[in-house]
DNA sequence: TAAGATTGAAATGTCAATCTTA
DNA sequence: TAAGATTGACATTTCAATCTTA
């Protein structure tokens, strides 16, 4: 079965893609919950709390492309462990506004040079400046495009 | 809170990474339920045990980088619905030998155009050909580097 | 003892249904 | 009607404990 003439090609880059992608995540989050004890869904969902003035429960499932469902889930495990809180958001009624508590700001702190540490041991340190740059380059490229139509050229 | 100086690059670069992921692996999978009925998780799967011989579940574990029983439970989904069967192995009968069904290898050969044709869709289009090439040689060295020490130069 | 595999419990995500407010 | 959010049912993965065979 397998293959059929040119395909491997794209059909390696997914398979690195995919796997590289869980390795770094699961190596990442293990090393941030033994030396601060914050998972890495939780550090990524309170980077975007912290840098979204008035976030509420859309903005988090947007930044992080998951389901406004598992966003507000994952509000309630961050609230449920003292680290957010949802407050009345005096402009519109259906939502709350989330905030980091005094807690949630000292774990993203805590958590934040562990986290830069992880990213320059996988990510700077493997390759080339210049192929680091234009890796960042196709990656905002693929991310921007949205599978669209031919467009070409 | 947020950042300290340099590190905005590669939190920048991870977080494209991570979100291009997320969003490719649901739109192909999406895109395979409907036009051939079977999940992503599935075809990967399929296409490790049509790969290597004599497969067992700890090399289904190794090439998707997922954990042993994650491995086993995701062979047993398989079995469930007909895609494959484990055999005794008979040079070490602490493991079995997981085979395609012929329903296995049909669904595979449906599986594998809509694929390759998703790959075509959010890999190769969008970007330049040499850009892709880049690409890949950035994926292959961080996938082969393994966050290893210092090493350096 | 260690290696390969299985199993059940816990974490995290999706989906669909529902509720409240624009 | 539609938008924002919540909830419960379901799926998939990790982790730890356990079992069998090397």
């Amino acid at each position: 079965v397998t293959d059929s003439g040119s395909p491997t090609v794209l059909r390696q880059v997914f398979d690195d893609l995919v796997r590289f992608e869980t390795r770094l995540w699961a190596e990442i989050d293990a090393e941030l919950q033994s030396k601060s004890g914050v998972t890495l869904a939780n550090l990524n969902a309170m980077l975007v709390i912290d840098r979204i003035p008035n976030c509420r429960v859309l903005d988090i499932a947007e930044a992080l492309s998951i389901t406004v469902g598992g966003a507000s889930q994952a509000v309630d495990r961050l609230q449920a462990s003292g680290r957010c809180l949802r407050k009345a958001n005096p402009e519109d009624r259906r939502s709350s506004v989330i905030a980091l508590t005094p807690h949630g700001v000292a774990s993203l702190s805590g958590a934040l040079p562990v986290f830069d540490h992880e990213l320059d041991r996988w990510l700077r340190r493997p390759l080339d400046p210049a192929l680091l740059t234009q890796f960042g380059t196709a990656l905002g490229a693929l991310r921007s495009s949205g599978g669209d139509a031919p467009a070409a050229l």
